[in-house]
DNA sequence: TTGTTAATTCATAATTTCATGATATCATGA
DNA sequence: TCATGATATCATGAAATTATGAATTAACAA
């Protein structure tokens, strides 16, 4: 395959790691600070194994990392260019003037 | 439905449109300027059908936009986030130094 | 050890995405 | 009007995504 088509199967499934509601609403909380998974059960309404799961996703794409704390564990962004796209995102779908 | 969460909706709609490696392939073409449906199967070696469908799919996120110059359809992109996130991309995925 | 809290993993079903082949539309030139 | 070129739409099946409930693991406290 070549060069151009790998880079773009890579874009593409960080791309999908974004791509969903419930994944830009956890990723809202996390832009803030760490958080753990409760309070961000709590911060969006997400029922708890549908979190995980979320989370387990943006963890396969290298887009948050977690450290345990005692039971408690804090997750947290870990990928530069998510923030950008953050910012393009927030700019263009939040401007609820 | 909250507000943030429309927001969310809205966002990851966006970014559905884009998170597929065919779909960012044809914009990558469209990024340098606008090309007619046959010059992307050329360029991109998207079987006709599929390319089709995957334009239709960018025309629905108002990600791109064509003109019609006798019988051939020029494609390009006509939403601004979409160049901003394209470069954080190119950034991030395509630096094959 | 036992119980409890915090979170993940597993299994399943509904829905969505995507590629393919067949057919249809639309504009044009003979 | 008829044939053709350029592109879109329709129908279908395979694969991926997502939510839900049940079971599991991991860390700790009694």
């Amino acid at each position: 395959m070549e060069t151009i088509e790998k880079n773009a199967e890579m874009a593409a499934g960080f791309l999908k790691g974004l791509a969903n509601p419930h994944r830009l609403l956890i990723l809202c909380q996390l832009v803030e600070e760490e958080k753990s998974v409760s309070t961000l059960i709590e911060a969006t309404g997400i029922a708890q194994t549908s979190m995980s799961q979320h989370l387990a996703k943006l963890r396969e794409e290298k887009i948050v990392a977690f450290r345990r704390d005692h039971r408690t564990l804090y997750y947290h962004i870990c990928s530069e260019p998510v923030l950008e796209i953050m910012n393009v995102l927030h700019d263009n779908f939040c401007q609820n003037k």
